[in-house]
DNA sequence: TATGAATGAGACTTCATTCAT
DNA sequence: GATGAATGAAGTCTCATTCAT
């Protein structure tokens, strides 16, 4: 409560600017913070389970332990943290794909493994966070102009797509870089999340079906000379 | 199911059935029939301009001028409206695809020619029925247990699309069929909904985006002689 | 909806038409109106004696053994009983003098007399209504363009006394006679309210002296022989 | 109270004292004078525009630059504000028409000029003080015993004329010239508050009926040689 | 069967006031 | 003393659903 100093690394610094977005009141305090922590992780919990429409500020705030007053000075209503779960998972996710993209190895890898490497862990992030995209399906029918809400937030990790293909191919206009970025992560994105509460051996192909959706997609962009996916994907079990 | 003569005896018949999904009550008469299909047209259109969540089972009988009495002896609760939807759109879909796809003509096509037609086929359902896959997400995060709900209705149409691939190529399996169909009906679906709302340049550039990821993705299991996609599917303007 | 008729007396119709103003819905049968009447009788004495702020719809409500959907059915907002009740009690006033006014008698009384009864009238009106003046203020302070929904209700009692002026004096304007009447009717009504809460003997000053600056006002457009105050109204205690 | 030189020494002295009612601390300091004043023009810039019930004290303290922490070291509660303002504008009148009354000129004046006076300049104050009167209503139906608060504010300004009452007719007790005092202060009070939000032409005339309101019922206290109204007071445009 | 007035739990949100810093 | 984040009781109003007519 009284501790002086709260911040000397930088790692926690970024992930306290994620839920800045939407906010009311940008939470100077560390006690703030924790707080709204805490609620966007319960609300994340309910909207997951109970549904949003289900889900009701007051067992959001009571759940996380803050009075439903000061909630309402954190957000203005509660379609903001749908929103604000939305920003901070996208965020989130790009964050987690950047760090795996960054790495110079995987830029280098050849496109098989490199579509590989991005669904998998595309895969990875969906698993660890069941909520995402049921709450973005949700923020979709529930806030007005959410898609361009979401655009902006989705934007970075597009872009970030878009540079590595840009590396990748060179003479690749940015248009198309944008536009097979926006292609990929969606259709990935669509493909996962429906493979999530499928029974395992489906979900495995469906995961499968996914990287071999994308990789013949982006060869129409990255021509190489690996012309058996099958080879290179590993055959069908 | 897999007939390639839709038979014109009991027209009336599968129409009948498709709004009796949910249902608390099999309308039998006349009246009760355009009672349900005016709730359900009003419903769109409100579930579509106001969100699920903001349009009022009151509103909705008022607008289709049925006692809000007689509404509740046709839906059970205001989800069994969102579901009505679902399914009924789902059908319609499988309608709209079935007469193009059994088509002597287009299941004979080479397949660029044939994907080009199926997605161009589903844009235009999608421009003719705005509200589809907002209903469609709605239903997903409202009502429990939709997904499987939806895989009955879904299953019809993917079987379809199945039985065509099976026909295309008879070396695949029921399974490989199923899946291709699933992935590919998910994956036009969910990208050309994302491209409803964009201006319209760059609306066109997704759909040939998404025509270009499925015949690549199609030629996997469809290897064929032609090599060249941009000489199939025609240059961007 | 089906009733072809029910309109035949109008007696109860102007009564029944009272409490008709800023009403939701109305009510047609009995038991809706009853309902109604609790509700503004309820209301009437909450705004008294707690205060207008301090009354809450869900006490209105409950007093008036009326369900809060219910009460919410015939009235918009909180706002809009204050509304009710001034309009209401506006109109019982205008009917209690309009009473007294229609008498022959009392139109062809000399000037003091006519005056004397006017209001010694409207002070009855007032002890018998103790809300009257209260809630006429809350509303005007509350009630956003009050004044002009006002003006409507208060215009039949001042076009009454209007009237009775220029039977009086023929040689007056019509607009003559609306401005006297509109400040004879809010002095009385000023003054005599303030002479409420005061002990017995300074209100009987008081509202001798009403009725002295009433008369000595309207002698300004009503000259008669008669030139002794004191005389017609007898001297002060 | 009835000296008739107004002294220099402690003109800062009243200008202070003003303030002070209902006041949980006496402001010593300028600041704290300062901020007492910011927030007594806000509000009563809000009580006036808004609503007193729609004010809030947050509000009121933000616009004035005053955090509702030292805000709640002024002011007990929201109410005591709106006494507080009451009160400084009873105060403010006094001083208003004091100023006048005071004049040895004005107070030989004939009694119809006198009038003319006294009203132009109180109707020029409510001008100046649009949120006069809403403000006075507002507390008369917000704080409970508002008129027995009020009245020892108002006895000042009652005194003031009834001294000058006194002057003009020695015969007169002090029961009368008070009761008349009151009368006149308040039936001009409520008339000119009720033709301030009319169009201009009917408000000069309202402007004009209550000085011959006033001039008809001061005359039977003080009996003059003026027998014409209309020429002492001019007639209609 | 058809109707729509009635219901009331509970949703969201506000705001006067406090008190730890 | 000064501050303003925190509080939570309580307010207004909604709406899915029922059931007496």
């Amino acid at each position: 409560m009284s501790d002086s100093a709260s911040n000397s690394n930088s790692a926690s610094n970024s992930s306290s600017e994620l839920n800045t977005a939407g906010l009311r009141r940008k939470p100077r305090q560390a006690r703030s913070q924790e707080r709204v922590d805490r609620i966007l992780a319960v609300a994340e919990a309910l909207f997951t389970t109970e549904g949003y429409g289900k889900t009701t500020t007051n067992a959001i705030a009571a759940q996380a332990q803050v009075p439903i007053g000061s909630f309402y000075q954190f957000f203005p209503d509660k379609a903001a943290i749908l929103q604000a779960l939305t920003i901070r998972y996208t965020n989130q996710l790009q964050q987690y794909l950047k760090r795996l993209l960054d790495t110079a190895d995987v830029a280098a890898l050849p496109l098989p493994e490199y579509v590989e490497q991005l669904i998998d862990a595309t895969d990875q992030f969906f698993t660890e966070n069941p909520g995402y995209y049921a709450i973005f399906m949700e923020a979709q029918s529930t806030i007005p102009d959410f898609n361009e809400i979401d655009r902006a937030a989705d934007m970075a990790l597009i872009e970030d797509l878009s540079t590595a293909f840009a590396q990748r191919n060179p003479t690749l206009t940015q248009e198309d870089c944008e536009v097979v970025g926006f292609v990929v992560i969606k259709v990935i994105g669509n493909l996962l999340w429906l493979s999530i509460d499928q029974d395992p051996i489906r979900r495995q192909r469906l995961v499968l079906e996914t990287k071999k959706l994308a990789l013949s997609y982006l060869q129409n962009y990255f021509p190489s000379n690996t012309s058996n996916l099958d080879e290179s994907l590993g055959s069908t079990t």
